[in-house]
DNA sequence: TCGTTAGTTCAACGTCTATTGAATAGTTGC
DNA sequence: GCAACTATTCAATAGACGTTGAACTAACGA
């Protein structure tokens, strides 16, 4: 599916994937640098579980990808995370 | 409060208010110009109380205002409201 | 004034979402 | 293999959200 081609529920379900407190602060973490599972554990002071929780719901949006390295997993923006989120904003209101 | 000073929860807010197909739609009309309620009300298909809890929903985000003109409201987006956003999204991840 | 229309507000319902705790799969070191 | 640890998944709960229908307010025209 191209960016262009997402219809209106998609763009929502994408922007829904950004509006959350800890999902916020996830994609800030995330957004200079590869960071494992463990390093956002201590900066978000949230269950584990739920932290998982979180990061399902950014990836299944498209907006991060993990890659397993031995116990830990290094989470990363994906190439497209910032043309999806420009993408998935009303035309003309993206900043 | 100014833009900047908006918290994780307040910017999470402002996202959530975007984060509908309905209200997407809506902010997308009035991108280029000011339209009454009831232009809104023929181009989006809702119920008219629907109509009126979704731009209830965008006015408290701060993202649209109206003014009674007769009958009909007119409404149009604020003047901050792409600025609002842009401070709402995740940081360095704005397109 | 009276009836009609436009828009909003209120109350109730069903559904989705975030959060919690327990259980599971996979990895490291003994 | 076995125990300790990391991360995820499952089941259950509480709360928020979108939707619906009815009641209410305000403006227009006969």
């Amino acid at each position: 599916m191209t960016l262009e081609s997402m219809d209106l529920g998609q763009r929502a379900d994408v922007l829904k994937a950004v509006a959350d407190p800890s999902r916020l602060e996830i994609l800030e973490i995330l957004s200079p640098e590869i960071r494992c599972n463990c390093h956002l554990q201590e900066a978000l002071d949230l269950a584990p579980n739920l932290l998982s929780y979180h990061l399902k719901v950014l990836r299944e949006a498209g907006l991060i990808e993990g890659t397993k390295r031995g116990r830990w997993v290094d989470y990363s923006l994906t190439t497209d995370a910032r043309a999806r989120i420009g993408a998935a904003l009303p035309k003309d209101l993206a900043p």
